[in-house]
DNA sequence: TTGCACAACTGCATACTTGCAGTGATGCAC
DNA sequence: GTGCATCACTGCAAGTATGCAGTTGTGCAA
């Protein structure tokens, strides 16, 4: 994780407490398996309460993999042209990136042992695929209110409603990797690997409509 | 419900039970409200166990509601015409169709004023979606391996891909709709009211293709 | 009718999760 | 530095959820 200097002390321990949270849950799981990696020897071995495990976590699982909420950076949202024709593409690319902000920790070769001997540990990536897409949804409505081929609406619906419809279709690619056999919830999604899926619904598109 | 006779004695057993808990848990929630109305209390006004409960329900609030497992029966299967080109409108029919399958128990107006007070009992309706999706999916992929123009698959991916990419996308004008800020949880959503969710979808199909 | 297989159900033990009231450290203005 | 607002953290208590081993009742076939 490579933290830089000057983050205030609040901040900082903040993260130590964190990693040191993550850490110990996955060692933890590493060790005796999920089961056995109960949330009080996590918070003991943290050095903190269990209480305080869950101001960190959502659940133990997103401690093991070390989950965080995702976040849009505003850099990104400036890079997207509604105007483009690959406006579905730009999108998708734009909600996986958000989705992989959620990934925190940096042993890949541990979360994957971990993932393989307990599959149900990758499914939470899908409840944290649904929290980037609220998160896209709202930034894109924004940007579809400053364009006039969006601003007035369609169909009698607003912006908004579109912004909110575009990004469930760009998120079909998404779900439709998340959810192949093939697909690997440790090295997780890149905009290469989204190419076949989204070539799919190009396909699917032209052909429904 | 009006049950008809001849159930075998332990299917009717069954029957009562779910419907004396999910008649208990409405009832509990709607005098004390839901907080109060505990899987305790709930359990011992219908004369079970709490560990029953969770035999027949995943959660509290699928009792409340009087949730099911979603069916999809095989006439309504039969009915779709994979040739038409309304594919994408009869896939979201059918999709919506199974999942109202989920909704039991009849007493609409209770059902309004609980989620009135407790607007988070809504969200789970999303859940049974899922369930219903799932279902769908396996069915319609059996249907597209058998019809000519899609059987051999496309861009690369089998009928199975095809299949479960289609009704991702025929999903979205209903996640749309239930999603929306004027979708009313206790109608739920029928034929026409899904109708303007399914235009702005054909509108961005256009749009986007 | 008897006996067996199976499903429903139960108690018990344990773990997960949340709310609340209280304590102490941090950051900041003065 | 002093005082204050805020946040991180804690203990405690209660509710939610699950696994397991054991019991009872049902359906069915001999």
């Amino acid at each position: 994780m490579t933290d830089a200097v000057a983050l205030p002390l609040r901040e900082r321990k903040k993260a130590e407490t964190w990693t040191a949270l993550h850490e110990a849950a996955a060692s933890l799981a590493l060790q005796h398996g999920v089961e056995q990696a109960t949330v009080e020897a996590i918070a003991a071995n943290a050095g903190v309460s269990p209480r305080t495990f869950f101001n960190y976590f959502q659940a133990k699982e997103d401690a093991i993999l070390g989950l965080r909420e995702p976040v849009l950076e505003a850099s990104l949202l400036a890079e997207i042209s509604v105007t483009a024709d690959d406006l579905v593409g730009q999108v998708s690319r734009l909600l996986m990136t958000v989705a992989s902000t959620a990934l925190g920790g940096d042993d890949r070769a541990r979360r994957r042992q971990l993932i393989a001997r307990d599959p149900h540990l990758g499914r939470r990536h899908m409840d944290y695929m649904v929290k980037a897409e609220t998160l896209v949804c709202q930034a894109l409505a924004g940007v579809l209110g400053q364009e006039s081929a969006w601003a007035d609406g369609v169909e009698g619906f607003g912006p908004e409603e579109s912004a909110r419809m575009l990004v469930m279709i760009a998120g079909v690619p998404i779900r439709f990797k998340l959810t192949s056999a093939d697909f690997d919830p440790v090295e997780g999604i890149s905009a290469e690997t989204l190419q076949p899926s989204l070539a799919l619904l190009r396909h699917l598109l032209r052909k429904l409509s």
